[in-house]
DNA sequence: TAGAGCCGTCGAAACGTTTCGACGAAACTT
DNA sequence: AAGTTTCGTCGAAACGTTTCGACGGCTCTA
């Protein structure tokens, strides 16, 4: 129904292959009086070039696969994925490249996944932030087509752009300390994931070198959701003894975290002190505005869409890039009032 | 490179057609000891079907279009759109289709939409929050290609899901009034959009209708930002004839209005109350939480997506299918206090 | 002015599928 | 036992492109 390549080469007696190489100013040259020819003739019958075609042959589809962390309802609505495909988002339209969203990778195994990826229709893929087994990374990278991974948990041979977990943290901790906090608890994230325990390890190691005081309940799993943070902080406050301060893994759990301090009665950050991780879009929304980390995802978000490019002209990509966080101070954290040391 | 079919064919000395059928379990049987050695060679050669092949001859994708409102850069942080792609990534999963999020459609003409859109990649379209002259709406709608918007824009003749605005703007004022407010403002959104229009109207009517007062300085633009709220807000604020109640007409200038109230001094809802519209993920995590209007974006998404794959089997859909909104009551508004009438 | 080289064009193959018409062989009819 | 179905299979066409080899006609160059 839709007028292909034919109609204009029978329309105006010339073959399929100068109305292909005038459309594209293509491998060869064509008499400009027949190109001007072509062009009015393809206006004319509307015609549209099928994409699918063009890329059966070329087997370049000018798509990139985009494959969120896994795949359960609602997982758009996670402040950290929104970050981080709005930077693929923003580098794609850049990079004239559409976005193919996969939403059914959840539950398939090694096979299926590699048979809904690989079908043709992207180029490469951009995984964000993919558990340590994700099936999908694994087959992508066993059958070697262009894939890079948002992601903290370095799979061997993938290309990965990871933010620096480790500073980040010490970041956050070193502001604490220096506003003269010795009293700090770690509320950490989902445990298998390689954030959470570099996070986890890194509060664990501050601790130790700075000859904090420490208490076995004083690192409480949140699993990275708001309602993790709210009912981790609850444990933590309802322990005997009380830290001044609370480093989350990440904003979300600091969020539910602050919630938990305002029911029970402590205020933030007069009473303590919290800080979060990411600097998501939501972490200057709640009161007090949040301390945090910023992850540089946007600039994430750019550079796997440049990486997964580059794979595809055969360029060498380092296996590892490591972005550097920044420290972001804002109104959830102050000096912690003396009282019993 | 990969493997195809035909090397299955070979490899089994039958034809290519047999090893189609034996693959798609149709259109014609094949002999059960056929289909096994078959499906084992395929495993055994690491088959993978080329979807963009199948879509060529079928002339289907299973692969759904997404467009975003207007493209920009950080489109994709705004919270509405967030909950709207939140809502048809749901939706696309459960009925086995993936999404293709286009990129490259800000700046582009009439013609280079439909080229953009109508080749093939997909077989159907979800326009968001399109704006009244968006030429991809206009080109789908010309073609009779399968589109569908989730908007309160109607374009003549466009599959529409939207919400009762002036049924919600009622909810939200007739809440105010029930409290006790008749000094009642609003910040509008993008006037070139059809949600600010018909929810401004909403408001203008209310307040003839119920013989408010009103102000000719009580209603002023904001732009549907957090920082067109924080601006409209300061200047109602600095206005002589002070409202007790603001009625904004989404969540994010709702923010930026209440950041702007604190900033002058003014409590939030003590001194004036606030509501937004929208219920976005972020509006429970301001202080106080906001009082708003819950839109059924997920249901809308889902909607949308099942009106696009029955309007693919040829079957009808209404054109315009109306959601209703619901009154969400948090902490941002109470009783007005008594003072200057 | 003969040979070389370039130019513009054509026809055909290729990409990996699906599906239709054909056709023998086997299985049912009566 | 002859006619009719059904069954399993094959070959080929089709989908809309791109691009390669071929080729005739020009324009150079010597």
């Amino acid at each position: 129904m839709p007028t292909s390549i034919k109609d204009i080469a029978k329309k105006l007696n010339v073959s399929v292959s100068t109305v292909s190489y005038a459309l594209n100013g293509g491998p060869r040259r064509v008499s400009s009086e027949v190109r001007d020819r072509v062009f009015e003739a393809a206006k004319d019958l509307g015609y549209r070039p099928n994409r699918v075609a063009k890329s059966m042959v070329t087997g370049k589809s000018r798509t990139i696969g985009v494959v969120p962390p896994e795949i359960t309802e609602d997982v758009l609505l996670s402040p950290y994925l929104q970050l981080a495909l709005n930077g693929v988002f923003n580098a794609a339209g850049k990079a004239n490249q559409d976005l193919m969203l996969f939403t059914r990778l959840a539950e398939s195994m090694h096979d299926e996944i590699m048979t809904t990826i690989l079908d043709g229709r992207i180029d490469g893929a951009i995984f964000i932030a993919p558990s340590r087994t994700n099936h999908g990374v694994l087959a992508a990278k066993e059958l070697h087509i262009p894939c890079v991974t948002i992601s903290n948990s370095e799979i061997e041979g993938v290309i990965t752009m990871s933010v620096a977990n480790r500073t980040g943290m010490n970041l956050v901790l070193g502001y604490l300390l220096q506003l003269g906090h010795r009293r700090i608890a770690h509320i950490a994230g989902r445990l298998d994931m390689q954030d959470a325990i570099e996070r986890l390890q890194a509060y664990t190691d501050f601790v130790a070198d700075n000859r904090l005081p420490s208490d076995d309940g004083w690192v409480v799993k949140g699993q990275f959701h708001p309602d993790g943070g709210y009912r981790a902080m609850k444990e933590l406050l309802s322990h005997g003894s009380l830290p001044t301060a609370v480093a989350c893994a990440n904003d979300d759990m600091a969020i539910g975290a602050i919630r938990a301090c305002r029911e029970l009665g402590f205020r933030v950050p007069e009473d303590i002190s919290i800080t979060g991780f990411d600097m998501t879009t939501t972490s200057d929304l709640t009161t007090p505005a949040l301390t945090t980390v910023r992850q540089p995802i946007a600039e994430m978000g750019s550079a796997a869409v440049s990486a997964v490019l580059a794979l595809l002209e055969d360029k060498e990509v380092p296996v590892h890039t490591v972005f550097q966080p920044t420290l972001v101070t804002r109104s959830s954290t102050c000096i912690p009032k003396k009282e019993s040391k």
